[in-house]
DNA sequence: TATTAGCACTCTAAACAGTAGAGTGCTAAT
DNA sequence: ATTAGCACTCTACTGTTTAGAGTGCTAATA
C-alpha cells in the first residue's frame, strides 16, 4: 500500500509536469482536460486524496489544486532515470556536439560544458576539474617572462594546461631554464602530480643536492607550480543566460547557495561524494547535503577520460524544475565531454 | 539664472544623497531633519519648487517629495569629480593592494580588477583586456601537445599572456618546433601585433618562401595565433557579489544590456569612445550611447601601463547608485592597475 | 525683503467589506 | 468502481473609506 498504483502514477505524473509547466496549484479539472485519461475529475479529485494521504502531493489551502511534495518529484525523477529514450532536441546536439571542435584544452572545454548546460536549462551550470592529485604530468616548460619572472606552462596527460607566473630571486638566463626543463621533464614526466609532490619534498631536504644551484631552482621551480592551490576548481554558468522569464526567487537561493559555497569549499566535498558512481544523479531539495540547498535540486553527472572518473558536470535548478529536459541535457554533455577526452 | 545658487546646490545634494540612501522620493522635511542646513522645511519646499522648474528634480505625483532627475544627477557628478579629496575606505585599499601580489599576468590582474570594482560597488564591474592591434610582441612559444596540436604560447611586451592549441595537418617534433620558433622570434619579436599581421599575409604570398616547408609551416602557426579574435575583450565581475539587498529592478536592466552587448560587441566601441581621455568619467542614463542603458549609469576609467591608455575598466549601475563611493573606487583602482602595469 | 508658521488641498497606501469563482470533499446515483 | 451534483471554503479582485504624508499658498514676522 506504499507505492501508489498504475493509475496514481499517471496522474502524479500529470500533476508534476502541469506544475512545473505553469508554475501553479494543478486543479483535477486541469488533470482531466489536459492529460487524457478518459476520467473525471470526481475521480481524479479521489485519486489525488490518496495521493496527498502517501505523502506525494499536498495543496497549500483546503480549495487550492495541488502541488508536488520532494517525495512526490523523487518518484517522478527515478521513473525519469528508469527510462532510457530520452528525448534530445536538435539544439542541444549542435550546442554540444560544437564542444568537438574546440581544440582539447580541458579547462575550455570544461568551461564551455558549464555553459552549454546553463543555457539549455536555463538555470546554473557547473562543472568542477579533475582533481590534481591524480592528474598525470606529460610536459612542463619554462619561459622567461621579464627579469626575475618565469612563466611556466604544464601539460597534462589528460590534456590540462596550466599556466602561471613565478617570481625567483635571482635572474636565469633563458638558456638556463632550458637546461632545467630538460632535467625536470626527464625526471617528472609521467607520474601523478600527488607523487611529484612527495618526490619533490623529499628531494629538496636532501642536502647533497643543493650543492647544484641549478638543480635547486629547478625543484623550488616545480615546487611552485605544483602546489597552486586547486583554482577555478569549478565553473559557474552565465547566470546572465537566463533572461526570460528570470526566476527571481530561484535566482535569490542560488545566490545564497554562491555565497555560502565561497566561504567554504562545501560544494567541493558534495560533488566528490558523487564521484564515486557514473551516470546522471539527481538530489531533491533537503536530500542534498547542504541546508542552503533546501528548496533548490541538483542533476549531476561524473565524466571520465575513458579510464577513470574527472570530474562532474552538474545543473542546480529549483526543486521544482524541469527534469524531463534537464536530466538529457546533463548525461548527454557528459557523454559527449566524456567521449571527447577519451580520444587519445 | 540657469545655474542653482550655492544654497540651492546643497539642497540638491542632500536630496540626491538622500534619494540614493533611501531609494524613495524626498520631502521637505527630511532634508530639513537629515541635513542642517538651518533652513525650515516650507524655505526647503519653496527651493524645491525653483529646482524643479529648472529640472533638477521632480515629483512623481502632487503630494510626494522630490527625486533628482538626470540633469540634476550630472550637476551632482561633475561636483564630485572636480572634488579631489575622495575618501577611501581601508577594505577597498587593502583589496587593491592585494592586486599587487598578483603576478603580473594582465589577464588575470584584469579579471580580478574587475571582481574588485563589483565586490565594493555591488554593482557590474567590467574590464577591458587591451586592443589587439597595438600589442607588441615579446616572445613565441610552441609546445608539442599531442600527435598534430601544438600549444602555443604568446608573451606581449606589456605583460599578456595567451596559450591555445592549433591543429595541424602534419606532425612535426618538438625539435622542428624549436626550429620554427627560434625563427619566428628573431623575425617577429618587437613588432606589434597589427605590423605582424601584414607581414605574415604578405610573405605567405610570395611563392618563393613556400620551397622551405618548415618555414611555411611556421608562417602557417603564427597567423593562427595571431588572428585569435580578441576573446575574453571585457570580464565581467560576479553579479552573485550583489546578494545583499539586490536590487532586482537594475539587475533585470543590467541583464537586458548584457544580452544587447553578447549580441552585438556594441560595448567595446562604446569603451574605446572613452579611450581618448584619461581620469574618471561618468556617464548618466541616456547620456550612453546604448538605448538599453537608459535607466543606467556607468562609471569608466582608462588605465596605462605609464606610455599608452590599455584599456578601460566600468562599473555600471542602476542612475541612482552611490557616485561618491563608486568614483573613487573605480579612480583608485585604475590608478593602481595603471602603477602595477608601468613598473618595468 | 527673506524667512517661516499655518492651513487647505491632493494623493497614496493601508484597511475593510463584499463578491465571483475556482476547487475541493462528500453523498447519492449509475 | 465511477461519476454527477451540491454545499462548503478560500482566494483574488473590486470598491470604498480613512489616516497621514507632503505640498503650495497666504499671511505674519524679523
Amino acid at each position: 500500500m506504499h507505492e501508489p498504483d498504475d493509475r496514481s502514477k499517471k496522474i502524479l505524473w500529470a500533476i508534476i509536469e502541469s506544475y512545473i509547466a505553469y508554475n501553479g496549484p494543478v486543479s483535477s479539472h486541469t488533470v482531466m482536460k489536459k492529460y487524457p485519461l478518459g476520467l473525471s475529475s470526481a475521480t481524479i479529485r479521489n485519486t489525488m486524496a490518496d495521493l496527498e494521504e502517501l505523502g506525494y502531493v499536498t495543496q497549500p489551502h483546503t480549495s487550492a489544486g495541488r502541488i508536488p511534495t520532494q517525495r512526490g518529484y523523487r518518484l517522478y525523477v527515478n521513473s525519469l532515470l528508469k527510462r532510457h529514450a530520452l528525448s534530445l532536441n536538435k539544439r542541444l546536439l549542435q550546442q554540444v556536439a560544437r564542444l568537438r571542435f574546440i581544440e582539447k584544452d580541458v579547462s575550455r572545454l570544461i568551461k564551455e560544458a558549464s555553459k552549454t548546460l546553463s543555457t539549455f536549462s536555463h538555470y546554473l551550470g557547473i562543472a568542477t576539474s579533475p582533481k590534481t592529485e591524480g592528474i598525470i604530468l606529460k610536459r612542463i616548460e619554462f619561459i622567461k617572462y621579464r627579469e626575475n619572472k618565469v612563466l611556466s606552462v604544464l601539460i597534462s596527460e589528460e590534456g590540462i594546461i596550466k599556466n602561471r607566473i613565478i617570481q625567483l630571486e635571482e635572474t636565469l638566463t633563458q638558456k638556463q631554464l632550458d637546461k632545467i626543463t630538460r632535467y625536470l621533464n626527464n625526471e617528472l614526466s609521467g607520474l601523478p602530480f600527488g607523487e611529484i609532490k612527495a618526490k619533490i619534498s623529499a628531494q629538496i631536504s636532501q642536502e647533497k643536492v643543493i650543492c647544484n644551484k641549478l638543480l635547486a631552482y629547478a625543484l623550488r621551480l616545480c615546487k611552485e607550480v605544483i602546489t597552486w592551490e586547486a583554482e577555478n576548481m569549478f565553473y559557474t554558468g552565465e547566470i546572465s543566460g537566463t533572461s526570460n522569464v528570470p526566476d527571481f526567487a530561484t535566482m535569490q537561493q542560488i545566490k545564497k547557495l554562491f555565497k555560502a559555497i565561497e566561504d567554504k569549499h562545501l560544494m567541493l566535498k558534495l560533488l566528490n561524494k558523487i564521484t564515486k558512481s557514473e551516470g546522471v544523479q539527481v538530489f531533491i531539495g533537503s536530500e542534498n547535503l547542504l541546508s542552503e540547498m533546501k528548496e533548490l535540486s541538483m542533476v549531476v553527472s561524473t565524466y571520465t577520460d575513458g579510464r577513470s572518473i574527472l570530474g562532474t558536470i552538474s545543473v542546480i535548478g529549483p526543486t521544482k524544475m524541469n527534469y524531463e529536459k534537464v536530466i538529457p541535457i546533463v548525461g548527454f554533455t557528459a557523454k559527449t565531454l566524456s567521449q571527447i577526452l577519451s580520444e587519445k
